[in-house]
RNA sequence: UCCCCGAUGGUGUAAUGGUAACACACCGGUUUUUGGUGCCGUUUUUCCAGGUUCGAGUCCUGGUCGGGGAACCA
């Protein structure tokens, strides 16, 4: 059980402190509460780590609970995604799941409790009056002129409000604290307003809906949440959460706030990246150069590598913007023990051995992953004709080029050592087609020829290659603070997709799944694109390259 | 202008009054039938000024800089 000592960040410490002073009963239980009013992105794919994981590590529970308090934004095509892409990173919400929608009647019955202890009430008035009088930093606001109704008149307002009497925004209730306080949040604020707006679960039951501050310490309250853990932004907040559960008597969660997750050369707003899917920027929420967990996984990044990112970026409280760089290398370090390795040619060429004999092909073994001996092997045609990468061939070369190039020997990976003969040129020229002639007792793992070539190339052979869609992606934005200065459309960078086709695959991947992630030789790893490849036209996807060491 | 929070290499995160470390990135070497992986190594760090202390990244005071705060959003 024991691992590595493993220093402890401030809310493990502080949930360690509270587990030795017998707070909560020594429980863990936290929840992870989105409004259902777009898709998770990696920012929350951290917070639910969180949270999730902060519960498992505990012997806890962690609810899901979606805080669906605005029907105006919110939908079940949301709270179905949400909950799929939780599932999918792994983690289960053994607490239960939750709606605030559950407790409207009992928050309503708080907020009458509240009226009765005098301390809400109903204001007449407009938005823009309560704003005009709620002061500023450092300037007091204003009381209300309807502040100091009786109990008995705010409850029976209150009563017509919910009762469908009252236009929108002809009333509201507010928590009664101080109009002067130096937090403006406490500054009596709107706790109950009336929308005529169905929402997603209660239909047309409510015509009044609780406020976030309203809603979120009591939900946390009612579900007898013991860490309340949300980010930053909330900070301000605190204060008014414990106000409510203070003034209502009830279960006292608490609420811990740590910074939440900022990427480079990405943005995080769900209300941005609402904009990229409307104005056709991208291809839906799942685009796979969105960050949302579902463009992940489209894209081809595991479970598993995100949670390792999400650990690797650490829980503290300070603003912090992490490198796309570690994101793609825990990517890679997951992939790199766990994916199939195959053989793709993105641009292929010709690739002719001029002394290997016409109408004749060899099945050669090769190993499914070097790092995993126990993904064993698989045999790869070979012939006279193959495809190889036009990248891997050049006629003006240095010293450092160790592909093909006239006059070069390099090792065709798991196949033979070639050596160049000639090549063709169109009238443009560019390469067509390569000439080579091969070693015969060079071959892979029988290699008696004591040639020793600097470069391995990929290939596939040409009779029994497959045909392939090929998307590469490129980072959406090329600005890394894309939100810096001006429109982050300004920002976007032209060339974030590449489609290949034509590419060429070898014949083992027309059993491919959606989910494999397989490395392509020398390429980089790619998995089959869930939404357009179809039997016999497959499309892959490339969830990130190989890192490239080659300085030439 | 007032309130809250923060400040440690390029980016993050640790060090809980006692040698500033780990990861990513970068650079170099080495291994390699992937210019991948692995292995070895280099470079770079406590916002400023005072104070307490034998000793301060850590505690205190003041400042500077950054983030958040005046939605009938969450």
């Amino acid at each position: 059980m024991e691992g590595e000592a493993r220093a402890l960040n401030f809310i493990e410490q502080k949930i360690e402190a509270d587990i030795a002073a017998g707070k909560h009963g020594g429980r863990v239980h936290t929840r992870f509460p989105p409004e259902p009013n777009g898709y998770l992105h990696i920012g929350h794919a951290k917070a639910i780590c969180v949270s999730f994981g902060l519960a498992q590590q505990y012997g806890g529970k962690t609810n899901l609970r979606f805080d669906d308090t605005n029907p105006e934004k919110e939908s079940v095509e949301y709270v179905n995604a949400i909950r799929e892409d939780i599932a999918w990173l792994g983690f289960e919400w053994n607490g239960g799941e939750y709606y605030t929608s559950d407790y409207f009647q009992q928050l309503f019955d708080y907020a009458c409790d509240l009226i009765g202890k005098g301390l809400a009430y109903i204001d007449d008035q407009t938005a823009e009056q309560i704003a005009s009088q709620k002061g500023a930093p450092g300037t007091p606001g204003i009381n209300s002129p309807f502040r100091e109704r009786s109990p008995e008149e705010n409850r029976r307002l209150f009563e017509e409000m919910k009762a469908g009497q009252c236009k929108e925004g002809e009333r509201v209730l507010r928590a009664k604290i101080d109009m002067a306080h130096d937090n403006m949040l406490m500054r009596d604020p709107v706790i109950y307003r009336i929308k005529f707006v169905d929402h997603h679960r209660t239909g047309n039951d409510w015509v009044i809906y609780p406020m976030y501050d309203f809603a979120h310490g009591q939900s946390d309250s009612i579900e007898r949440i013991s860490h309340s853990l949300c980010s930053l932004e909330f900070e301000n907040h605190r204060p008014l959460y414990n106000w409510f559960i203070q003034a209502l008597g009830i279960y006292p969660s608490e609420q811990t706030e740590f910074a939440r997750l900022n990427l480079n050369y990405t943005i995080m707003s769900k209300r941005k990246l609402l904009r990229l899917v409307e104005e056709g920027v991208v291809d839906g929420w799942d685009d796979p150069r969105m960050p949302t967990i579902s463009g992940l996984r489209r894209r081809g990044y595991t479970p598993e590598s995100i949670r390792v990112f999400a650990d690797r970026v650490g829980v503290a409280k300070r603003n912090n913007t992490i490198d796309v760089s570690l994101l793609e290398w825990s990517l890679r370090d997951d992939l790199n023990r766990r994916a199939p390795r195959v053989m793709a040619v993105l641009n292929p060429i010709r690739l002719r051995v001029l002394n290997y004999p016409e109408g004749e092909t060899e099945m050669l073994t090769t190993v499914n992953n070097p790092e995993d001996e126990s993904a064993g092997t698989r045999e790869i045609p070979f012939g006279r004709e193959l495809w190889m990468e036009a990248d891997d061939f050049r006629v003006e070369v240095n010293k450092k080029w160790f592909r093909l190039a006239p006059g070069r020997t390099v090792r065709l990976k798991s196949a033979y050592i070639v050596e160049y003969a000639d090549h063709v040129e169109d009238e443009h020229g560019n390469v067509t087609e390569v000439h080579v002639n091969y070693i015969p007792n060079s071959r892979s793992g029988q290699d008696t020829s004591g040639v020793k070539p600097k470069g391995t190339l990929h290939w596939v052979a040409a009779g029994q290659a497959d045909e392939a869609e090929v998307r590469l992606y490129d980072r959406l934005f090329r600005e890394a603070s894309p939100e810096a200065d001006g429109d982050f459309m300004d920002a976007l960078n032209p060339n974030s997709l590449e489609v290949l086709k034509g590419c060429k695959v070898e014949p083992s991947l027309a059993q491919a799944e959606v989910g494999t992630v397989f490395q392509f030789t020398r390429l980089g790893y790619f998995t089959l694109d869930s939404k357009y490849s179809k039997p016999g036209s497959p499309v892959f996807n490339r969830a990130v390259t190989l890192k490239d060491g080659w300085k030439g």
